[in-house]
RNA sequence: GCGCCUGUAGCUCAGCUGGAUAGAGCAUCAGCCUCCGGAGCUGAGGGCCACAGGUUCAAAUCCUGUCAGGCGCACCA
């Protein structure tokens, strides 16, 4: 539960450099800044770099190179944490950190495992994630697939730093598009029995629709027939049911579960809707005008009132919306995190309007928004429909390529930016595919576990290997890399970002593979005698294949590979991707 | 017309919320397996960060304007 060793103990040491000066009277500025540190560029510029001498530069009233060499000054025991510390051109403030601080990230991932990399930033604030809630009137197409890929991962991320998160599914079972998809299936039904069927113009055209009748057709053959009513309101519920079934089995087979199924027309039937409305009326934040019912929305920032009651009296889709939103703020939610579709984006403005309707401030509901996804198979765009029902749904995606690589695509890129995804590159197996470069990582290292096993080399846990031998700069690289878990991770989750996450597993996954090929880990089996013989040290240089391993290097080292195979482990489960011992 | 999003290498995209000489992958070219999984690795070329102003010690990042693309602008969901 923390940043890990390395980032606190430098924080708190430029913490307490800066306190410690301003006690002296050598700074004056009431409250500092976040003091982030950045992962520098250039080696030459150290392991970890500050900038707070610059950002403190104008409340100072001080050349930046000032009060970086106030800070250093009083840095306490600067020996202890860091290797060397410079102050460069206009203020940096490079440091660079003794190897055995950054060797002991290991014993910490050792000790946290599958926790490291957690916080508690989140403080246990509830949070509900809102995603998918596609109509049942449907199989889940791609789309939807981006968007279950991005909903699961911002709450497992959510869940990671500290908040308690619940995942809901909103279904929209009531409605104009419910009724259609009744009337549609009763259609396609009278079209099977050969009886006059006028298909609805703007009914769903799909082929699904079709063989939904088919399959429902005992079910609908009823002695005496049923009225037109009767047929329309049968099929609809029978339609719905199936429907929603399919929906969870394939969110299901992409790994997803909601802990809770929120119904629509519940809030109709409960009168919650009503309810909610009538209050918002006698709060004068409703109002009648030209036979409709207005919400107030333009008194919160939006551009105009909404209608929520229409003339006829049929409630507006807002005004079931307002009655779930305001019920999931009864349900004691802290933060709402709703998961659109980007097409929906003009929508927030009048949810966040619903927001400080009731007292919250509108950021207590953030919506991520989620772009299209363009289909590709070997570069050509495959299209999609929706007038004529015809698209790429999201089991056809699965079956194919498989849910890992899926999701891993699916979380590749920003999620308000367009996707490409080529069906083609997703299944293959090669470094041209980053969900198999990644799972590649750890398999491998698994394999090493194996091959000791196999050789009978004992592979010590890191905590009694002699992790001071790792002073390689490719050792080091590959535990500062380890070392940045936690910030990443933290990031994506409050910024709602899981793509940080795929880019930096990617990242950790090509120092090992880098390492790997470099390095040996394991002595080579015709190395045994050498090996035998415990030869201190190893003869690097350019031969680096030929060097030769202590028993306590290889030791050392397979302590480092424990470690990234638990970070990238770590990674993948929050994405929720395998992580798998073989391929 | 108004609003939101996007514009970074030939292509697809990152860029840690204002930091140092701009970063990956693909594609192209040249290399690496007696040995822990070649589903891997090394190297090379490739840039006016759409454009123009502004803010400051510092701008791909923030502000303004322009251009281009996408999406919204219902008493539809």
């Amino acid at each position: 539960m923390s940043h890990g060793v390395v980032q606190e103990k430098v924080t708190s040491a430029l913490l307490d450099a800066l306190n410690g000066a301003r006690q002296k009277g050598q700074l004056k500025t009431a409250a500092w800044p976040t003091l982030s540190l950045d992962t520098p560029k250039r080696p030459e510029w150290g392991d970890l770099a500050s900038t707070v001498a610059m950002s403190l530069a104008a409340s100072e009233q001080r050349a930046p190179h000032d009060i970086a060499q106030i800070i250093v000054e009083n840095l306490p025991q600067p020996d202890q944490l860091f290797e060397r510390v410079e102050i460069v051109r206009p203020g940096f403030l490079n440091l660079t950190v003794k190897p055995a601080l950054w060797q002991e990230t290991l014993r910490e991932i050792e000790q946290q495992s599958a926790s490291y990399g957690t916080t508690d930033v989140g403080k246990g604030q509830r949070a509900l994630v809102e995603y998918v809630s596609a109509n049942p009137t449907g199989p889940l197409h791609v789309g939807h697939g981006r968007g279950a890929a991005v909903g699961q991962a911002v709450a497992s991320l959510l869940t990671a730093v500290g908040f308690e998160v619940v995942s809901e599914y909103y279904i929209n079972d009531a409605g104009r598009q419910m009724k259609l998809l009744g009337t549609s299936v009763a259609a396609r039904y009278r079209e099977l029995k050969g009886q006059p069927a006028d298909f609805p113009e703007d009914g769903y055209h799909g082929a699904y629709i079709t063989a939904l009748a088919e399959r429902l057709t005992p079910a609908l053959d009823v002695e005496g027939g049923l009225s037109a009513e009767q047929l329309e309101e049968r099929c609809q519920s029978l339609a719905y049911q199936a429907l929603l079934s399919l929906i969870r089995e394939d969110l299901k087979t992409f790994g997803i579960e909601f802990a809770s199924w929120f119904s629509e027309a519940s809030l109709l039937s409960s009168q919650a809707v009503e309810r909610v409305l009538d209050e918002l009326k006698s709060r004068r934040l409703v109002f009648e005008q030209d036979g409709a019912w207005w919400f107030r929305s333009s008194d919160f920032g939006d551009e105009k009132d909404r209608v929520v009651k229409k003339q006829d009296g049929e409630y507006t889709y807002l005004a079931s919306d307002i009655a779930y939103h305001r019920d999931k703020l009864r349900r004691g939610y802290d933060l709402l995190i709703d998961v659109w579709g980007a097409d929906h984006h003009g929508y927030i403005p009048r949810m966040q309007a619903v927001m400080q309707a009731y007292g919250h401030p509108k950021e207590r509901l953030q919506v991520v928004l989620v772009q299209l996804v363009k289909l590709l198979r070997a570069g050509e765009e495959v299209k999609m429909s929706k007038r004529t029902g015809e698209f790429i749904t999201m089991r056809e995606v699965i079956d194919e390529v498989g849910a890992d690589a899926a999701k891993f695509y699916f979380l590749m890129r920003d999620s308000k930016t367009h996707l490409e995804f080529d069906l083609e590159l997703a299944k293959q197996r090669s470094a041209d595919n980053p969900v198999y470069y990644v799972q590649y990582a750890h398999a491998r290292i698994a394999s090493l576990w194996r091959v000791a096993a196999s050789r009978g080399i004992t592979c010590p846990p890191p905590s009694r290997a002699n992790l001071s031998l790792l002073s390689d700069p490719d050792e080091l690289g590959l535990i500062r890399k380890l070392a940045a878990y936690p910030t990443v991770l933290e990031a994506a989750a409050i910024g709602y970002e899981p793509h940080r996450m795929t880019y930096y597993l990617q990242q950790l996954a090509a120092l090992l593979h880098t390492f790997y090929n470099k390095h040996r880990i394991l002595p080579t089996a015709t190395d045994s005698e050498v090996f035998a013989q415990a030869a201190p040290g190893i003869t690097a240089d350019e031969g680096a294949k030929r060097e030769t391993l202590s028993p306590e290097r290889t030791a050392a080292r397979l302590a480092l590979m424990r470690g990234v195979q638990q970070v990238i482990k770590n990674g993948l489960t929050v994405l929720g991707i395998s992580a798998p011992d073989q391929m």
